[in-house]
DNA sequence: CCGCGCGTCATACTTTCGCATGATTTTGCC
DNA sequence: GGCAAAATCATGCGAAAGTATGACGCGCGG
């Protein structure tokens, strides 16, 4: 508790100072330099938002992928209720089978010794599938698949 | 807690002496108002870049969310439907935090991100909560909470 | 026959996870 | 004030996961 007081008379402290620095100018250089000063700041200071959030953090992708909203019936459509997921999105039903063992929380080797293939072919697979859904680790693709209504 | 006071007073004082520093130089130099504005330029610049990255950052956008949501169950009995699980298996506030980050499908890094503590923290609580679970990877931990009701 | 999609596999490399360990700090409670 | 749980952070290391690239065989339609 005590410590938050102190704090908050360090920063007290400081902004009055910062206050007394700047009236100081103010007065003595006819407001010119005060504002250039201020302007220069808000100026700068809007380019470094506008930097961070667009030059250092394009880590986003937007993944569209063009998901008609209508959701029509109900009633099943007949035969492929998720099958239709699965093909619009180009996932093929040997990648679902993989994704469907990754949601399981199952590792490369495990699906790999589960469905009688080599670490390196459930790799592969892993690969296309997130690159098919827009997921750059295995939690993001079962998070989406399920979102997609691919995997339950 | 008295190290983060010390840090902040002497960043205060480093900030005074800077402060006259430029102060001195502008009063002894005629044409200092150029390194004037460099400075703040330069110090906004950085507060902008800063408040870019760490607080205004968009982080991951999805831009499709097509989910059919099925009359979804009625809402939870009790005044704690989930709690109990979470505090019957010795899991903490915290720790469920970022487990529901995990099942988003987000990196140890994003999630240290967002939650404003470090990579390590991040994974400290991961490694408590998924020896709480019985899990050995993110995907299994995920899979078994939702199991147990611990996560929708 | 030839191309193409699919499934398989490998090699090499980078990145992320997960684990162990120890430390400091914060917080709630007596 | 002091204790215990919880939260924070770091370091180091091995194991997984993920990326990139190339290759091979197989069935299928043109």
């Amino acid at each position: 508790m005590r410590k938050q007081v102190l704090i908050f008379g360090l920063v007290g402290g400081v902004l009055v100072a910062l206050l007394q620095w700047i009236e100081f100018h103010f007065l003595v250089l006819e407001h010119s330099v005060a504002i250039y000063g201020v302007l220069i700041a808000i100026l700068f200071a809007g380019a470094g938002i506008w930097l961070g959030t667009k030059l250092l953090a394009p880590r986003e992708r937007i993944v569209d992928r063009i998901v008609e909203i209508t959701t029509p019936a109900p009633p099943a459509p007949s035969a492929t209720p998720e099958d239709n997921i699965r093909e619009r999105l180009g996932i093929t039903r040997r990648e679902l089978e993989i994704l469907e063992h990754v949601a399981r929380g199952l590792s490369n080797r495990e699906i790999g010794e589960a469905l009688f293939v080599s670490e390196n072919t459930v790799k592969t697979h892993c690969s296309r599938v997130f690159d098919k859904l827009g997921a750059r680790r295995r939690t993001e693709a079962v998070q989406r698949s399920k979102e997609l209504g691919l995997l339950a």
